[in-house]
Parts: structure tokens; C-alpha cells; sequence
DNA sequence: TATTGTTATACTCTATAACTATA
DNA sequence: TATAGTTATAGAGTATAACAATA
């Protein structure tokens, strides 16, 4: 059937987040969150000071559209930016109070789907998963310390 | 930096979709391609008499996208559809002589980019990969025999 | 000159509803 | 009534170039 596509990495990651992204979006819609916007505020809430340079690199998005998010959370008060006084070209952002509280709520509707989705994968199995993922990601992107 | 992200498959396989996909896609655009359409070229070369409908399933994508890419498919000359003589309202599509060379270019692009990509794992690693992968995508759709 | 962030814009991908023709 | 395909449209994600402010 697909046999020669099925032998792939990239197509198989992307069958996996294709689906499991459709499931995740629309338990993020429910409480007014697109899945980007998700990674930003976690994102956010583990780093106080990161800058939207930072930001952007991790998260793997353009600075321009990062931009566009972080208007857009910044807009309905989840987040703050503000000017780094060392360095005036680049700003920090900080979650306010409301954006911790979304994205606890976003964090736990992630493991939600997290567990429906790995639910046939024993507990070594699943995190023998992640580690493949991340070394594959981590040596693909040498110059970005992810961790 | 990412530790509570990077405990999830979900974020950690779309990181890793999402830098490889881009990776592809730039290897396609060279030879006038889209990722989608590799899928597609792909699939239809492997199954003679596909329909529409069941090309969208396996695939992942609406059958109103789908068309979209066919129709540019066929206009460009890499593929035909034509009718189910047994059921009019389908149609199989199949790929042309310049449609099967165009997607034997794609299908090298795809596994070089693949080995770039995947080059930090060994053999076994690597089939590992893979069989999780699957695993977690044939359970969590389980109606469609995507094998 | 180089870097951070911003604006503008276009393209790809995804999602949904309404329609047609066949069954 | 139901199904396969089609059309239209909107939203989300991604990519690029040009610009202002600051270093």
C-alpha cells in the first residue's frame, strides 16, 4: 500500500504529527489557544528572561511570525514584553498571572492527548521514542543547545 | 530550557517534522515539487487503481485539498485520473511516463534528506524509530488498514 | 556594519460547508 | 438517502524581504 513511503523517518514523524496536532488543536481551541501560542507560554513560563530571538530558534518559528503570536498574547494579557535595559534592541517576555493559569490548563490538556495517543506504547517504549526523537533532532541541529 | 516540552512525543516529533519537512521541501522545490505531491506521486505509483477518497485517508488530508493538488498533478501532466467503469461517481487517478520519472527524482531527494537527517542513529536505532512511530500511528487509527 | 524586532506579503497546509452526479 | 468528488472560502503555519532602532 505504502510500503516504500513507510520506511521513512520524515514521512512516518510527519503521519504521527499531523494526526496527533489535529487532536491537540482542537483541545487547545476549547480553551482559546492555537497550538503555537501552546509552546510559546510553556515555553515562557521555564524561561523568565529569554528574548524573542531565543524564542523563535527554539521553537523552530521566523522571528516575524513569532512576532505575530506574541501580539496576539499579548493582546488578550497572558504576556508581557519589555525592553532588556542592557540591551535595548532586544525585549524579554514574562506570562502575567492569567497566562500561567492558561497554560496550566493547556499543559494538562497536552498530557491528555499525550496519553490517548501513546496509550499502545509500553512506558520504555514511549520513552525510548522521545530519545530517538531528540537525538535526531538534536544532532540534525548542532548549533542550537535545546536543552 | 524546554525540559516539561520535551517529555511530550507530540512536541518532540513535530519538532523534528517540522526540520525535516523544511529540509525536503527545499530539496522538492528544485525539481518543482511539493511535499504533498511526493506523498501523492508516491502513493498512486505504488497502487494502480486507488480512488480519490481512499488516497485522502491514507494520506491525511481532506479530500477537497487533495483535489486541489491532483488537478495541479494533471495539469502539469504527471498524472491522469479517469473514471471506475463499475462505479461512475469514483475515479482512479495513476501516474504518467514523466509523472513515474519525476517521482523517482522526488523519491531519491526524499531518501538522501533522510540520511542526512537520521545520520546519528545506527541501523537499529533507526528501524526502532520507525516501528514506534508506526505503532503509535496504526493504534491510534485503528478503522483505516493504512498498511 | 550587524543585530533585534517589526511590518508586509505570499505561499502552503488544513478545515468546513455546500454543491453535483452517481449509486 | 448515502457516497465520491468538486468548488469555495477561511484559518493556521511557514518563508522572505525590507525597514527602524539600537549596538
Amino acid at each position: 500500500m505504502q510500503d516504500r513511503l513507510l520506511e521513512l523517518v520524515g514521512y512516518n514523524c510527519r503521519q504521527v504529527s499531523t494526526f496527533m496536532g489535529a487532536k491537540f488543536a482542537k483541545k487547545m481551541a476549547k480553551i482559546g489557544l492555537r497550538r503555537m501560542e501552546f509552546a510559546v507560554l510553556m515555553l515562557v513560563r521555564e524561561n523568565e528572561q529569554i528574548n524573542q530571538k531565543r524564542l523563535a530558534e527554539v521553537i523552530q518559528v521566523a522571528p516575524s511570525n513569532l512576532n505575530l503570536v506574541l501580539d496576539r498574547l499579548e493582546s488578550v494579557g497572558w504576556l508581557v514584553r519589555y525592553r532588556n535595559p542592557i540591551d535595548k534592541r532586544s525585549q524579554f517576555v514574562k506570562l502575567t498571572l492569567r497566562g500561567i493559569r492558561k497554560c496550566r490548563s493547556a499543559e494538562i490538556a497536552a498530557i491528555e492527548t499525550e496519553n490517548e495517543i501513546t496509550a499502545s506504547l509500553s512506558a520504555s517504549e514511549r520513552s525510548e521514542l522521545v530519545r530517538l526523537l531528540r537525538k535526531v533532532h538534536l544532532e540534525a541541529r548542532p548549533r542550537l543547545e535545546i536543552n
